[in-house]
DNA sequence: ACAATACTGTTGACAATTAACAGTTGACGT
DNA sequence: ACGTCAACTGTTAATTGTCAACAGTATTGT
């Protein structure tokens, strides 16, 4: 149970985070709860109670809410309230899509414009990686695997579709669309980082992209196979279905 | 000057455009007046002064403007306030290469599925751009290219992506990077949507995306030849220079 | 440098809307 | 005609949408 965040004396890790005021704290705070599953998709965002909770009021809950409503993570439904956002199999599947599209095009793009010495550093992190996959230990290579690609956006030059990729990223991490990996996958998963790499090496944007997206949708395959077809959608309720008496016969008085 | 939103007893179109509540209908009145050029790049945006404006407290207003800095269209500085976001040059061509980019990748993925009925109608489309092009008037030209690139984005068959390339349309029409063009520069236009949808024809992913993005990449092109090379980034000083407190009287109290 | 001031960040309270509950009415089957 | 059931209506509790006021911070003028 997170403490009172205002008005503690003594500051805690909180004051770090402040980059701008509660708001943004709320709203790193509901990210952490969706991904520790405290508040599950389909759900509504109980202001008043979140308020209680959290020791703030709830001006900088809406905004919070306002802004990960903007960012596709909450819905909004008039006079109901926010709504924590369920990815349905196929939403999942677009934005599994967009990643490897948006990744693929970095690659390209890198391609077209690679240094020597940027290639130098991501044939080190696949060493590194390489070495990982040896001891076949997942925790150890997601870190690096992260590293890999977060270069690979940075290099690209293009801060704006850098940005689009992760929170693609962290958008589906919160939902919990995570690949799980065996000494297997991971000998796969870095074959295929290697190719992106020959790729750029060899200045070919069409191999590079064509390389870059097929390491994210074959990574969607392989999630799928692992046994989670999506936790999130498939067991959730529908929809908030409103049972209320306007909707089923509309005879109405009038 | 804008009526009062909130107690006006018999609701006027107002109540049509509130698909949640104030905040959305104050988010859309804000993107207004940016275009317009009501609000400036790096201007402040005046919360007490807008909220008298619009005769709105300032909740709503801050909610829509946390959405808005979601999305990219407004900084926040602590303790500041908001900010209505100014791209720089580098920016403003990073924002456009994204777009080519995501562009180029829809079309790509359209090739890979696309039907015969879809490439119909891509064609009556380019048909009609044809003889619009004949007529020279790029005002009429405009919500057609608009539709082509539209349709393109929803046949690709990713909502997600397709989200993200309005973002970015919409984006650089709001910060008044449009293209401005001849009848040269329209025909030329319409020689490479062909292309497009030729590429599309043949199925062949590859060509799709390059001439995808060769268009958009090529509108970049035109659009600074035209006489418009940042004018917002160019003449916009560097950085939020409060100057003085401009707004006269924003505080009136009663 | 210091005081005045305008403005943001935050809060608590109020009004409006909604969902749920209980009570009533009406119809249908027995 | 009686009893059961379904649908409808009025009320209540809970929650959202909005506002006005307070406290803290940065900026301006002297």
């Amino acid at each position: 149970m997170p403490d009172n965040l205002t008005q503690s004396p003594n500051f805690s890790a909180i004051d770090f985070l402040r980059t701008r005021s509660l708001a943004n704290v709320v709203q790193a705070e509901i990210e952490r709860m969706i991904v520790d599953g405290e508040l599950k998709p389909n759900e509504r965002v109980n202001e008043n109670g979140l308020s209680q909770q959290l020791g703030v009021s709830r001006g900088p809950i809406r905004e919070a809410c306002s802004a990960l409503a903007a960012m596709g993570l909450i819905e909004i439904i008039p006079n109901r309230g926010f709504f924590i956002r369920a990815l349905s199999n196929d939403e999942a599947q677009d934005l599994s899509e967009a990643r490897a599209a948006v990744f693929g095009c970095m690659a390209m793009m890198l391609a077209e414009r690679v240094t020597d010495a940027q290639i130098a550093i991501l044939r080190a992190l696949l060493q590194r990686m390489d070495e990982i996959v040896e001891l076949g230990d997942y925790h150890v290579y997601y870190p690096v695997n992260l590293e890999f690609h977060k270069q690979i956006g940075e290099m690209a030059g293009n801060n704006r579709l850098h940005l689009i990729y992760q929170s693609f990223v962290r958008e589906l991490h919160i939902q919990r669309y995570r690949a799980l990996a065996s000494q297997d996958v991971l000998k796969i998963s870095n074959a295929e980082h290697r190719e992106i790499v020959d790729a750029l090496e060899s200045r070919d944007p069409i191999r590079a992209l064509t390389a870059g997206r097929a390491h994210i949708l074959n990574g969607i395959v392989r999630t799928r196979n692992a046994g989670r077809p999506g936790e999130t959608a498939a067991s959730a309720p529908s929809k908030p279905a409103r049972k209320s008496r306007t909707a089923p016969n509309a005879t109405g008085k009038s």
